[in-house]
DNA sequence: ATCTGTGTTGCATAGTGTGCAACAGTCGTG
DNA sequence: CACGACTGTTGCACACTATGCAACACAGAT
């Protein structure tokens, strides 16, 4: 490993904080003021860095620029495959992935449980908004212009006794998702088939995504499927840090 | 300078574009395999990079996670001021600076003239949309439904002669403006004040700004102020690749 | 089975990144 | 206004790290 290379990695997650000045850098990273002035050197002169007037040291705008510019190699599930597979084999369950996609919530990726039954959800396709766990557990963080555009003229259609049929009951049902972190589907769609969901988060801590493990009643009921919470929790936390979240 | 991190720079700067291979970086550095790898495993490590299921290295998910940390950072208006205020000192007009925000445009900068005429424009304060030239050149470059979203219900006032005053008269002139590449309010809100624009852009080639030079006609006539437009471009494209944009 | 190209590792050393001393500039205090 | 403290900057000697090399492992093509 490169150690100056480390260093020079270190001062970006120092300043994209706040800006610092040389000399907070020099004492955070233990080295000499000179060897920190150089580092920033090298860093403003790639554009990872910047200089502000106030002689601060901020990140740069051509990081920003990077980082739009690899725009499309960020793909959420490329990096919770592993994890969600893991997840799987753990579990037994059927695993869900579902991202917000503009302003529509997809599966973005889907591990088979190894029993008899197949859960006919499909990656790439459309998430049913107001009955499935992963999209109550997005809609649940999103800001209220987002969950209203999403939901302007959206039919609450009634599937099983437990669906959801109004936005004043799913509201409340967001809330409490909010309240306690995770959201369930409870036979809402399908009778006998029950999921519990968490989100999953971005670098900034907005919730970009989440997971369920699904399963029919009669293998799991809703009570053995909310003992599997803390696997869940650690899961998504997992592909959250992943994709550069942190606590 | 750091060698080093500068060779770390230029390998964000490659695989931005679209992942790598170990031997692609080797190459394109001029350095030995095996220090282009101790060079990767760093950067990963660090999640700046990361190594993708194929073998190549792409953008890592940190390095789009310290953007959006710092994304309070980046200020259009400070990296704009210089290069506005030499345009000024050129020109001797009134510069504008106006950027995209949300869903309305607003004035971020202005440079006033050393003339007896002050405009009235300020900083801060939101842009009329139909007469002037720098919103017109930012929602020249913006999809139909953010144009859509921004007019809206919106009231195409008449002020002056040449007022635009329906939303089929302004969508032909802003068909008008990507063709040449710039905005005009030919006395559109004022009699005898007139400017051009030109339009900013991100590191993705998005428009997110223009900057336009205002005149009273009696000292600088259109003829006068599309004779600037050289110089207006040089500004505009060096404010671009200072946040980002590369041609 | 063989060849080629790529990825990886341990190691010696070329050469770079480092800290130091000295200097410059700024700001607060008396 | 002078002084002290702190921060920023630069040239330079050298400590030590980043480098290329050789050797090896592996995968894919022939």
């Amino acid at each position: 490993m490169s150690q100056s290379i480390h260093r020079a990695a270190l001062v970006l997650e120092h300043v994209s904080v706040r800006p610092r000045t040389q000399s907070e850098i020099a004492a955070l990273l233990d080295v000499h003021r000179s060897t920190a002035l150089r580092i920033l050197q090298t860093l403003t002169e790639a554009g990872l860095t910047r200089r502000r007037p106030d002689g601060t040291y901020g990140i740069g705008y051509r990081l920003a620029g990077l980082a739009s510019l690899a725009a499309e190699q960020f793909d959420l599930r490329d990096i919770a495959r592993p994890t969600i597979a893991e997840l799987g084999r753990e579990c037994g369950h059927t695993i869900h992935l579902a991202v917000l996609d503009g302003a529509q919530i997809v599966y973005a990726d889907k591990i088979e449980s190894a029993g008899p039954v197949r859960m006919h959800s499909q990656v790439g396709q459309p998430v049913r908004l107001h009955t499935s766990g992963v999209s109550k557990a997005i809609l649940a963080w999103q800001d209220t212009a987002t969950v209203d555009r999403m939901l302007a003229g959206y039919e609450y259609e009634r599937f099983t006794d437990t669906t959801i049929t109004s936005r004043e009951a799913f509201d409340a049902d967001l809330a409490g998702i909010r309240e306690r972190g995770w959201a369930v589907d409870d036979g809402e769609f399908e009778p006998f088939i029950d999921c519990v969901a968490m989100p999953v988060r971005d670098a900034r801590g907005s919730v970009i995504g989440a997971v369920s493990i699904t399963a029919l009643r009669a293998l799991a009921d809703l009570d053995a499927l909310e003992a599997l919470l803390p696997r869940l929790a650690a899961a998504t936390e997992r592909i959250s840090t992943d994709v550069g979240w942190r606590p």
